[in-house]
DNA sequence: TCACTAATGTACGAACTAGTACGTTAGCTA
DNA sequence: TAGCTAACGTACTAGTTCGTACATTAGTGA
């Protein structure tokens, strides 16, 4: 997610917002997802950018604005990966295992995502609520969700009476924990859930759990 | 999870090694849930307790060491749950369910045990890891996972290739996002998780979830 | 009952931290 | 090319925050 390439200095100070204003971002996102929004250190994030914290305030207002900003542009990214799936070709069940997997990969791809959204449910989401981007916009995710499960259930494959939004949550429980909760999970249980060579493993768990749930035989 | 019951205050000054401890504590906890590590602030914990600052120092050393015995605590709590549990008398079905629905009962019950754990993970563990009485002791419920795993595919019941540390991390990561997540998920998608007429239907759903993946038809 | 120590309280300081007042300049436009 | 403004830098402050030096006393054991 690092917007910044040129790092283009003639010598003399140079003018470009845009860069600025995506290098702050850039560095704040490593740094909230670092110490959390308090831990983080508005000089700190400042001396990680070629500019001043200054400029902090300049483009973002403060501390807090600049977080939501962060988090803005986060979702933004899993949001585009969403809309970017095409799964109307494959059969339901070939197609939630898909969507649950683009949720693995995301999430795993993404641990500094994760560590914003953990900070920002200890925060109780007040920043999402503030925000007139992510107010409750939902995710492309969700209407992929209900068509395919209209369509298994339809032909039959599937005997669940799940909805969209629950299913989302079932399969993000299980990515966002994975990634999440690595730590404490390694430290506990000495297993490392995100290890590179158990990767297809719980790929496969996720989706066997996912499609299990859906297809399970409900006639007892 | 609060330990200090008796306010008597006769006038004079009072000497309780305990009770003093024991109120720290639980006053740090609420104050380390809900607002982090470092967004909590030792003053604003002495201002809430009977004592001073200085015996936070007296009786913790510092800020992290009383964070530590804040997470101990709260393990020790989830830990007692899991040993009084008994399942052995259940079938495997039943069992699994049980022991499921004990995850459940509890995260939904210790917010702010959820909030710690989220907490310690930005943290990456490192309070656990320190921990002489955390580090890697694991959890009761694994053994009673393992035994009721064995019966269940001796019986034929259980199709599933799982151990019980994976089983217990499926378990746990519904459980944990549904309470620790519940503020995004909300923000966004407009549906309260914990919401108390909702409650049955997601402990169903845990269940329903664990058994149909334990239990799935695999000659496919 | 006397002395000793665990337990407690007070007051303070050094370092940090978010935010801002004020000054400067690059680069565009008329 | 003159001047205007968006973009940028410096230096500072008011308030906070962790931690501690020092003083005090309740309760216990000899």
């Amino acid at each position: 997610m690092t917007s910044v390439e040129e790092p283009a200095r003639t010598g003399g100070r140079i003018r470009d917002a845009a860069r600025t204003r995506a290098e702050i971002l850039d560095v704040a996102t490593k740094e909230f997802a670092r110490a959390g929004l308090a831990g983080a250190r508005v000089d700190e994030i400042a001396a990680l950018t070629r500019t001043t914290k200054r400029m902090i305030y300049y483009y973002f207002g403060g501390k807090e604005q600049l977080f939501t900003a962060v988090l803005e542009r986060a979702y933004s990214v899993i949001r585009q990966a969403e809309q970017d799936l095409d799964v109307e070709h494959l059969d339901p069940v070939a197609a939630i295992r898909r969507l649950a997997e683009l949720t693995f990969d995301h999430h795993e791809a993404h641990p500094d995502f994760i560590r914003l959204v953990s900070i920002e449910n200890i925060h109780e989401a007040e920043h999402i609520a503030a925000s007139e981007q992510l107010g409750k916009i939902g995710s492309p995710a969700l209407e992929v969700i209900h068509r395919i499960l209209e369509s298994g259930r339809k032909s039959g494959l599937f005997t669940a009476d799940v909805d969209a939004v629950d299913l989302h949550a079932m399969i993000s429980s299980f990515c966002f924990f994975r990634v999440a909760n690595r730590h404490t999970f390694g430290a506990l249980f000495g297993r490392d859930l995100t290890a590179p060579d158990q990767r297809e493993h719980y790929r496969a768990m996720l989706g066997d759990m996912v499609i299990a749930y859906l297809t399970a035989d409900r006639t007892a």
